[in-house]
RNA sequence: GCCGCUGUGGCUUAGGGGUAAAGCGGCUGAUUCGUAAUCAGCAGAUCGUGGGUUCAAAUCCCACCAGCGGCUCCA
């Protein structure tokens, strides 16, 4: 936005011909007495953050209209001061919007017509301070920028604050208690921490996260000083997990019937539909502003608005329904710097994201029930059992009240007692979800499966269907994520296996996720031969050697701190035999950190790893199956 | 975003106004080994980046960047 302030004895103008864009007039002609006449161009990026350039615009005016001691302010569009003009509707808005701002503060202010060819005369004071321009951005930097952040609140954040919400704990009885007076016991210490968590949001520790110098030390990712905070780098084994986990994201939502779709991942933020959204968290959107003309983009942060406008175009009718879209939606969101941590939070995250679109309440409630037993079947895969998740189900007392057997049926099916959060007013689009959330070594909690009920979004995006007497309605939208953000995944099995050495249990990542799950171990240089034989036996699994001229000992040591699942030793009797000494990790018992030591021969390792992981994606190592010729990524 | 702490060879760290120390890793050589680190030698750092104070800065000051923790919050 540009200003240019003067301060005048005098200002007089008069409308005189329309253009285009004018709008009504209130007065045809005016004379203001000692005015702080402000000429004011709105521009086009200004439309990227209305409240924040009205608020600014008027501190300077203010600012100024003090120091010069003008007795009032004339506001009066002039488009002459710059070439990138905003659209004409927000430019008399934002002018509004000025207007009304200073008038609240008691000021007293006139305001030009909007789109008139005016005559005026204005006579300058003529003092030091009596010319003042003003230039107001939006933007830091020249081509990407982002957009300041902005105290204003939108409405739904408004909302937000002002609803109230309650805790409680329904136990599997279906007895619902406020959950200060539970009795958590040592049993439900995890769900105490979780309910500590969610009430108080903040527990002190000084420590690093255990996830992230394993994240690190095995490989899987690490920061990417060069990019944004939260940006993270996948190393082979990191991306070879991330790769697995999405291919049986996929495949498990494709069987519940979801079609896979994708859609854009930057949209504009002028899309009326997607405003809401924006405002709701305007700091947090990573915006990309195009130059001059071209729309102002910001990344997604979810697959919803891309689903949303394709459902909006798809003709539906009640036959099809319920329509399920899925999309592994690389999504972005600029969280507050001091969030991110390791893989548990970050900035660009890949979110499997469902939207199934019901023909009623009934039948989202019945597909939310599946979603809500898929997220069960989906977390217990990936290796995490309902021990090592707590459940938390939100709703609106309206929706509680009028659905208090399904609430309890859901507790039913979690086997256990369940953190409940009632509010008492509807904030934002949903009126009921569930989340189970993993808590981590430190006692932080945070969510993987989720689904929500959304009441809003059909009509906001415009969705319909055609119903049995030919009427168009509005369908009731369930949001998915079987599994959570798939980063997240990661964050918490790591936390789960570290978790899991701190009582005694060698970490290690499920079978079908390890990055080498067999490891074949030569003693001596004349071995290598026999090993190399063995390989071709074991296709279809992920299998190394360690050819390395190491010691045993030395190589053992190096199979286990890379939590590898089976390591065979070969030597002479080995070769003799035509067998395998299979040490195997998960197995290992009593409080030795030695694995389970077996003679098996290689078809028997093959049949048993192959067991292990049917009905689980399968690629290959996307290694050297020679340590020897294997870089490091990670030093140390 | 705000507040606090931190930033030393590839990695983990020691040192803390007088131009850097160790272990791991790497390389070379010896060793060919039976279940959690074989031995020896060599190379490798202008101490996050930029500025300042000083005869002298890794060390003190400022700014920035990054990590961690806290606040806030998580569509």
């Amino acid at each position: 936005m540009q200003l240019l302030f003067i301060h005048s004895d005098y200002i007089e103008y008069e409308a005189k011909e329309k253009t285009r864009v004018a709008e009504e007039l209130e007065t045809a002609s005016e004379r203001v007495e000692e005015a702080l006449v402000v000429f004011i161009a709105v521009e086009h990026e200004d439309e990227q953050n209305v409240d924040y350039v009205v608020a600014k615009a008027a501190e300077e005016t203010i600012s100024i209209f003090n120091k010069v001691g003008a007795e009032r302010i004339v506001l009066y569009p002039y488009a002459h001061l710059s070439s990138e003009l905003a659209s004409p509707d927000k430019s008399v808005e934002i002018l509004r919007a000025l207007h009304d701002n200073l008038h609240a503060q008691n000021v007293e202010v006139k305001k030009a017509p909007f789109g008139w060819y005016k005559a005026f005369t204005l006579r300058c004071k003529g003092h030091p301070l009596s010319e003042l321009s003003r230039k107001i951005t939006v933007l830091e930097g020249a081509e990407v920028g982002e957009v300041k952040e902005v105290e204003a609140k939108s409405k739904a954040l408004e909302a937000e604050e002002k609803a109230e919400s309650q805790f409680f704990v329904m136990d599997d009885q279906g007895t619902l208690l406020v959950a200060d007076e539970f009795d958590f016991g040592a049993e439900r210490a995890n769900l105490r921490q979780f309910f500590m968590y969610e009430s108080e949001k903040r527990r002190a520790v000084d420590k690093v996260p255990p996830h992230v110098e394993l994240m690190k030390r095995l490989e899987i990712a690490d920061y990417e000083p060069s990019s944004d905070p939260g940006n993270l780098r996948f190393y082979p084994k990191g991306e070879l997990i991330k790769t697995l986990l999405e291919d049986y994201v996929r495949t498990t939502v494709a069987e519940y019937g979801a079609a896979e779709v994708e859609t854009p991942i930057m949209y504009s933020v002028k899309h009326p539909a997607l405003k809401d959204y924006i405002e709701r968290f305007p700091a947090r959107q990573y915006s990309m502003v195009g130059k001059g003309a071209k729309p102002d983009l910001f990344l997604r942060f979810a697959a919803c608005f891309g689903q949303f406008l394709m459902s909006k175009d798809m003709s539906i009718s009640y036959r099809n329904m319920p329509v399920k879209m899925f999309e592994l939606a690389p999504s972005f969101r600029k969280e507050k710097r001091g969030e991110l941590v390791g893989l548990r939070r970050l900035r660009k995250f890949t979110m499997p994201d469902m939207h199934t679109l019901c023909r009623d309440m009934d039948e989202a409630l019945n597909e939310f029930k599946m979603q809500y037993e898929l997220g069960m079947r989906v977390l217990d895969s990936i290796g995490f059992s309902s021990n090592d998740y707590e459940v938390a189900i939100r709703f609106t007392k309206d929706f509680y009240d009028a659905n208090k057997d399904f609430i309890t049926d859901l507790v039913n099916i979690a086997g256990k007692p369940v953190l409940i959060e009632m509010w008492d007013q509807r904030f934002f689009y949903f009126v009921l979800k569930f989340e189970f959330n993993f808590v981590d070594a430190l006692g932080k909690a945070s969510a993987l499966s989720t689904v929500q009920i959304d009441v809003e979004n059909a009509e906001r995006y415009d969705i319909k269907y055609i119903d049995t007497s030919g009427a168009e309605k509005r369908p009731i939208i369930l949001h998915c994520s079987p599994s959570g953000a798939i980063e997240r995944c990661m964050y918490a099995l790591l936390e789960k296996a570290y978790l899991e050495k701190e009582r005694g249990i060698p970490p290690m990542f499920p079978l079908w996720l390890s990055p080498t799950q067999v490891r074949l171990i030569p003693i001596a240089e004349r071995h290598l031969e026999y090993v190399e034989s063995v390989l071709p036996a074991l296709s279809g699994l992920r299998v190394d050697m360690d050819d390395r001229e190491e010691t045993v000992s030395k190589k053992i040591r190096d199979a286990g701190r890379e939590w590898i699942p089976y390591v065979a030793v070969v030597g002479d009797k080995e070769v003799e035999t035509k067998t395998l000494s299979v040490t195997i990790r998960g197995e290992s018992h009593g409080n030795t950190k030695k694995g389970n030591k077996q003679e098996m021969d290689v078809l028997e390792l093959k049949t048993r790893v192959e067991q292990e992981i049917r009905g689980k994606p399968f690629r290959q190592l996307p290694l050297s199956n020679k340590l020897s010729k294997r870089v490091k990524f990670v030093g140390g």
